[in-house]
DNA sequence: GCCCCTTACATTTTT
DNA sequence: TGTAAGGGGC
């Protein structure tokens, strides 16, 4: 039998949909555990259909989906590739599909995996499994206490903050270097404390391990320590026929490692990603794994590129290839479309950003009058604060739209309490959880909360030690109900999620002694609990809120309008694998993109270069970049003139400006806009009591 | 020791 | 703009 003749006879049809070098990454191995391949996936080109196509194409030749270990950066990438899988594996295998695609449980990010390998081998690895994991802030809560223990909050200079030590100690892990090289050359400020750093990074570690509580680093730190041990590296590896992993480019040197340690000679690796997309660095994403990749093995890979964009129009794509053409450095080659256009991406000058905000909505509106639902528009900034002024204008003018990136629902002090309370229970060693619920106390405060969980530690049993404590007399009318609920959360009395209700009813009388707008919080506590019915249980419930929190206002339970057409507001970080019919980009102008703290070396702008690379390519049809010329200054009194000029980003200099189509706009209502008003400043409190000198 | 008030200050992107 | 550290009253 020629190929050409099993081509036509016998391909199904969800290969023949796949164009050449698409159906090449798929059919590779053939459902066999073969070589490593690597996938340079442009933007646009069908990445992620390719990925789901090769998973279900796996299945469908009879991989054990059991044991596929898929790896996203999302769980909501996650979930979208399980339903591709489903979808394309039902072709073939009909209703059965569904029952095996339920079998690919192995899917999630690499710390939500690394969080349930963590607790599987606990016990080999000395770990409590009873371990609860730190968010961000609650990480840099630890690093505060033990600075403060150190006595480095009173040094004569000042010592870097929680937040920086944090950073610090992340990116070191992270990129798997040595501190005084990231201190020169990432946090130059701070090298002049690399002791004291050393010291309090030690002292960090040994706190998370009394406590038996875990940081995001630590779920991937402790998996690269554990797969590199033989005895349980081969049984970890021997458990994964085929490993396959989404955005290669963001990925870290330890996550490399780990990668390494499961599959040394890179056989059934699979890896998918696009160099020209990589804006992780700030998290030490390594940009050299995805181009070092085939190399690193002894049998050579399998290179597949992807370089067809179905996405944008020609036009679009063609501005776009302009921008990412001036980057000095480069793997992937340009990208080509067959989407014809005669519109080119809009260059948009307005005065400022309150008329940036009416442009957009004007524009966004008159899209809509033509048929194009909110929902298929996008307004992309560089920080999250930059959409305020837009939120403001939409607010006002009834659009709804709903924001991903920036604050989260699970900031609001309230769910944090809620959270915390759960979190104590569930692991009474975690300090951090335990001071905070302990202070919401009326009369506890940090000593006496402090005082507490030592009581507990050094008791052989934490309920029974915080039974015993007797606490000062203001609080001693709030202190039995409380005991009473952490026994019962402990002894798991109630079932998940009554615990929560529990923690509510508890937590309720607190709340509207503590703020002023209960009401308003009351209402997210309620959410929370639609959320937790999700949840099988108390400990899944935590560590996978905190590893990918619900979005502010989207994602769950959800609210109300959800049915409801409404516009995207996303960070470009938020934005990556989306797409959109229309996308308008904010503040395209220098200080925004790039954003001024990130210019100081070239890798920094070659990234910031990369996120305008990345905002442009989520547009299919039309693109709009605004350029407001002036910005108001921070810290004025509310109608303050004190402003700066801006000036065009230097990712679009003249040279490539025939890709564009400029033009300005101006509102036409400018009664609108209260800075119009006149700029005079008259007392006529003076003249009326002028009138009777 | 707790709590409220003032003042200073820094200010990206996220698992 | 909002958070964090410090001061003073209870």
């Amino acid at each position: 039998m020629n190929l050409a003749a099993r081509d036509s006879t016998f391909m199904p049809a969800y290969l023949a949909k796949l164009n050449a070098e698409q159906r090449l990454a798929v059919e590779h191995g053939d459902g066999m555990v073969s070589r490593p391949l690597l996938v340079i996936a442009g933007a646009g080109s069908g990445k992620t259909s390719t990925l789901a196509h090769r998973v279900a194409h796996l299945i469908v030749r009879g991989a054990d989906p059991r044991r596929i270990l898929l790896m996203t950066f999302s769980r909501r990438a996650a979930s979208e590739m399980a339903k591709r899988v489903e979808r394309i594996a039902g072709e073939v295998l009909g209703r059965d599909a569904s029952v095996i695609t339920d079998a690919l449980t192995w899917t999630g990010t690499f710390h939500g995996i690394g969080a349930r390998l963590l607790r599987d081998y606990a016990m080999e690895i000395g770990l409590d499994p009873a371990f609860t994991i730190h968010d961000r802030e609650d990480s840099a809560d630890l690093m505060n206490l033990v600075r403060h223990e150190f006595g480095f909050s009173k040094t004569e200079a000042r010592f870097p903050t929680k937040g920086t030590c944090l950073a610090i100690y992340s990116r070191t892990v992270n990129a798997q270097a040595p501190l005084g090289g990231v201190l020169g050359s990432v946090f130059p400020w701070c090298a002049g404390w690399a002791e004291q750093l050393k010291a309090l990074f030690a002292g960090y570690v040994e706190a998370k391990q009394a406590q038996n509580v875990l940081d995001y680093d630590d779920l991937l730190l402790y998996w690269a320590q554990m797969a590199s041990e033989p005895e349980i590296s081969a049984h970890l590896g021997g458990r994964f026929d085929h490993v396959l992993v989404d955005e290669y480019q963001d990925t870290n040197r330890l996550q490399a490692s780990i990668l390494t340690a499961l599959k040394p000679d890179g056989s059934g690796l699979t890896v998918v990603g696009d160099d020209a997309q990589s804006i992780y660095s700030f998290r030490a994403a390594e940009v050299r794994n995805i181009l070092d990749f085939p190399k690193q093995f002894a049998q050579p890979a399998e290179i597949v590129m992807l370089e067809r964009n179905y996405r944008s129009t020609e036009t679009i794509l063609a501005a776009a290839n302009a921008v990412i053409g001036e980057a000095s450095e480069r793997f992937t080659k340009n990208l080509r479309s067959e989407r014809k256009s005669a519109e080119k991406p809009k260059l948009v000058n307005v005065r400022d950003e309150t008329e940036q905000a009416s442009y957009v909505c004007q524009a966004i509106l008159a899209e809509r009058e033509t048929g194009t639902a909110l929902k298929a528009q996008a307004v992309l900034f560089r920080a999250s604060h930059h959409s305020g002024p837009l939120e403001i204008e939409l607010t006002r003018r009834n659009i709804p739209f709903v924001k991903f990136g920036g604050l989260k629902f699970l900031d609001a002090a309230h769910v944090k309490d809620m959270l915390a309370v759960l979190r104590f229970a569930e692991n009474p060693r975690d300090r951090v959880a335990g001071f905070r619920v302990l202070q919401l106390l009326p009369g506890i405060g940090p000593s006496a909360a402090n005082a507490i969980v030592e009581t507990m530690a050094t008791s052989l049993d934490e309920a029974m030690g915080l039974a015993r404590y007797r606490p000062p007399q203001r609080a001693a009318e709030d202190w039995p109900g409380f005991v009473t609920l952490f026994s019962q959360l402990r002894a798991g009395s109630k079932k998940w999620p009554a615990d929560l209700e529990q923690v509510r009813l508890w937590y309720e009388p607190h709340l509207e002694r503590i703020h002023e707008d209960a009401t308003m919080r009351r209402a997210d506590l309620l959410q929370l609990e639609q959320i937790a019915a999700g949840y099988a249980s108390r400990e899944r419930f935590l560590t996978e809120l905190t590893l990918d929190p619900p979005d502010a206002t989207s994602d769950e339970a959800g609210p109300p309008h959800r049915d409801e057409d409404y516009l995207i507001l996303s960070t470009i970080h938020s934005a990556k694998g989306q797409e959109w019919k229309n996308v308008f980009v904010l503040n395209t102008v220098d200080g925004c993109i790039p954003i001024d703290l990130g210019v100081g070396s070239k890798e920094e702008i070659d990234e910031e270069r990369r996120l305008l690379y990345v905002a442009m390519t989520r547009a299919k049809d039309s693109l709009h970049l605004v350029m407001p010329q002036r910005f108001f200054v921070h810290g004025q009194a509310a109608r303050g003139d004190r402003h700066v000029y801006a000036s065009r980003s230097r990712f679009i200099p003249a040279s490539i400006l025939s890709a564009f189509e400029q033009t300005a706009w101006a509102s036409v209502q400018p009664k609108d806009d209260p800075r119009r008003q006149p700029q005079v400043r008259i007392d006529l409190g003076a003249r009326m009591r002028g009138m009777w000198k």
